[in-house]
DNA sequence: GTCTATACACCGATAGAC
DNA sequence: GTCTATCGGTGTATAGAC
């Protein structure tokens, strides 16, 4: 123990100093990353960008795969965030579900920072094994908490396990609810597995749109997704019985 | 003209020569393709699985670029001929509807084949330029015909332009309309619409599970899927008027 | 601890000899 | 048509200066 009370008021000087470069980094590598792809990120342009060589890098990050790792996790991060301002955000039109209004703010963050989307929802990185039980994965989870409480908050577990959906294998039943508590395991089969279809819906549509599938959409795109989830909606509805 | 009969009765032997070496050079890429993804497609490490060096694999294909664009054109090929074969084979369940054949066809290609599936679903590759109006288009559409006559076939144009769908704007509805009538352009804007969603939706639901964003499912993605599309059939047919 | 310098193996691509 | 040689690019590793 140091005997002034540097250490537990806060970090130290070199600390901070290795905490701002860090953070230089990774603005560098996001622009990097903005510009040339998520193939495209390389250590050597980073660092030839912040005026360093490669090897004053790699002792903030010692791989290719830890610089993509923190990249991915502020990237889960960043659109976690814009999920739930999007959700929290007062509507501009009260007839706009909550739902709609978190999967938009999903959307706009994809279209937004399409380089991003595609690092973290694109093909998956070869070499690359996400750390288990990281703020990646808390970060996912407090997405899927948002649109899980737009899409299904207002329904009581009776409602949601009675849901009209095709009847579901006991395994799969069992699967389902033996999922983690904080995550779909305390949604009843059915309405998980109908949680996880609309899960799929959004992102398949954003995905086919940033990915340039949908290209002949023109400039209707955000038309077309408000459509697909404002029906998307009215479909859980009718599914739900009366409460 | 030469006078032997050789070129209006075939290609020449040198020209088939070159064409068996091309094919054994595709066959190689996608063995290469299929182990180490897209990205780690690599001119030099296919012309030595073939035993000649880079420059004579050059001289078939004279870009990298050129080699993809054949895998690419393949891949939709292979792709639409799974989905057209799934929709066609006589169902083993006959209360499974044709689209979800046809979904179940596409998924199954996805999941058996996922690096080429990436190679043409997932993250664009980035300095490649698909090129306009080749096969690759003719295929996209083929698939397309199959899914749109095996979810709306059974419609009149008075049913699907009534569909039960939010208003759409004049301007969107006009650009639907005015797409290419080999492709969407003879629907109704609203079906048009509602086709849309529903190829995201079954999108979606097949690119999280290759990339390994249902990982959690285990063993019952394809009851998930099935399920799903069921749901997702009756959703669409409950959007129709009565004929 | 932080940096520079150098090296290795791989990649796509090009030029030119046979 | 196939080869050798070469260029500039990459990620990664080691040695050593301050």
């Amino acid at each position: 123990m140091p005997s002034d009370g540097t250490t537990t008021a806060g970090p130290s000087l070199r600390e901070r100093r290795r905490g701002a470069a860090v953070e230089e980094i990774m603005a560098a590598s996001e622009r990097h990353l903005d510009a040339h792809g998520p193939a495209g990120l390389s250590l050597r342009a980073v660092a030839r960008s912040l005026g360093m060589t490669v090897q004053a890098l790699y002792h903030y990050f010692p791989r290719r795969e830890d610089l993509i790792t923190a990249l991915i996790t502020k990237a889960y991060g960043d659109l976690a965030d814009a999920v739930e301002a999007a959700a929290q955000a007062p509507p501009d039109d009260p007839a706009v579900p909550g739902l709609v209004a978190a999967a938009e703010g999903f959307r706009r963050w994809a279209v937004t920072h399409p380089e991003r989307f595609q690092l973290i929802y694109g093909t998956p990185l070869r070499d690359y094994a996400a750390p288990p039980e990281g703020e990646t994965t808390r970060s996912v989870r407090r997405m899927s908490a948002t649109f899980r409480r737009e899409l299904l908050g207002a329904y009581t577990l009776a409602q949601l396990a009675a849901c009209e959906s095709p009847e579901l294998s006991p395994g799969f039943r069992t699967h389902l609810e033996a999922l983690p508590p904080d995550g779909l395991g305390t949604l009843p089969a059915p309405a998980a597995a109908l949680f996880l279809s609309a899960w799929g819906h959004m992102y398949g549509l954003v995905a086919l749109e940033v990915f340039g599938h949908t290209a002949f959409v023109g400039e209707h795109q955000a038309e077309l997704f408000r459509v697909a989830m404002l029906n998307l909606v009215a479909d859980t509805t009718r599914r739900m019985p009366a409460g």
